[in-house]
This record gives C-alpha cells, structure tokens and sequence, in this order.
DNA sequence: TTATTATATCGTAATATTGCAATATAATAA
DNA sequence: TTATTATATTGCAATATTACGATATAATAA
C-alpha cells in the first residue's frame, strides 16, 4: 500500500501526467512566469528572484528541463534557461483537443 | 526544511500550480480519457475501469472536483460525474497566451 | 423498518516531494 | 597553477501524496 501505481497506467497517460507534475508546484510556476517577463533568455538570476535556495532552484529548473518545459544553453559558466515554445504549444493544442471534444456533450 | 513553502509566492501561483497538481497523476489522466470517451456523463463505473480500489477513486475524483476539472451531480445514489468545459477552455487560453507571449523570443 | 447500492471519509502504511547545507563540478580569470 | 564564479549533486529531515481496508453516510428498494 501506498503510492504510485504508475505501471497500471498507459505510458502516454504517465507522460502526460509528468508534464503536469513539472508545473504542479508554485515555485516552477513562478519561473516561468519569470522567463516569460525578462523577455530574453535569462539565467540562474532566477536565484536572486525567488524565496528559495540556490539547490532549490537548481532542483526545480532540472525538473522543468526534464519535462521539456524550459531548455537551458551554457554561455560560460552561466546558463541560460528559456522556456520551450514547443511544449507550451503542445499543451495549448491538447486542451484545445478535449475542449473540441467536449462540445455538444453533456454538462 | 521540507516541504511546501507556497505562502512566499503569490495566491495566483498557487491556484494555477494546484490545478495542475491535480492533472498531475496517471489515474486521474484516466478518469479524464474516460470521461472523453464515454460521450455521456459516467458516473463510479470509473471504479470498474481502472485498476484502483474505490476509496482511492474517489479520492482522485474529489481532487479533479477541489480544481473544478470535473464536476458531479447526483442521481439517486449514484453521482454522474462529467468534464467541466470552463475549465478546460480556461487552461488551453492560458497556453495560448503564453505562447503568443513567447512569439519572436529567445530560443 | 431492514436491506441494498453507491459513494465518501477515516486511519494508517508505503512512498514521493521539497528544501537546504555541504560539497562537487565546470568554466573562466588571474 | 590557484582563485573565482555559476551551477549541479548528495544526503537527509520535514512534509505531502497515494492506496486501501474498515467504516460511515445517503438514497432508494423491499
């Protein structure tokens, strides 16, 4: 007893839900809120910006990497995170998907 | 140390993060799909459908009902749980506009 | 009333996530 | 080479989530 049951799932059903996992906590929410306001790429400043600790930071950009959600390029030793115009678009297109899906049906 | 530092960031990204923590588990992707599928509002046959007991089902549909993803409406004894539209259009607006946001940016 | 059926809640064990100090790594500068 | 700077990883404590048996609740049926 107890979590994840994950191999019971659809693979696509666990990606998917991984996605969603990557943005399910605020400070991941915030920077990208972050990204989207400096307008050009911007790197670990993301520290000076948030509540959190540098490992922190580290941590959480690592999962939105992971995720596809932002992409990172090294410019000497500091690295320049960006989010990922083709996820968000990918996410944009799913919830237009089931939203087409949904209409003329009940509720 | 531990976890959960969400009252160091704003209401605004906790309610979005919160949604996605609830699209965030394989079993509730499910419950989504199948809500899709079934064309009609289902009710806990969802419980025949996947492979978790019912207290755990129902668990997961109170979650997606906390985020307004699904909503249920009584009918006898059974509940007939079924998408809630706003919700979903809510959430592809919120994509889009952030990937128009991202048009003629870094990376 | 007492079943029966459908769903929700409680309690708890197993597991996962979060946050950070300490430390490691990697690139450049001196 | 030895700093310095930027980021990543490790280890671990605090907390949150997941799953389910047992039980409660609520509506209808007999």
């Amino acid at each position: 007893m107890g979590a994840s049951k994950s191999d019971f799932f659809t693979e696509e059903q666990n990606i998917i839900a991984n996605v969603f996992k990557a943005l399910s906590h605020p400070a991941r929410i915030a920077i990208i809120q972050y990204l989207l306001k400096v307008n050009s790429c911007i790197c670990g400043d993301i520290v000076n910006e948030l509540p959190l600790a540098q490992p922190t930071i580290s941590q959480h950009l690592k999962e939105l990497k992971n995720a596809k959600i932002i992409q990172g390029t090294i410019d000497g030793t500091a690295i320049c995170y960006c989010l990922n115009s083709e996820t968000i678009i990918m996410l944009e297109t799913y919830f237009g998907a089931i939203s087409n899906e949904l209409q003329n049906k009940c509720c």
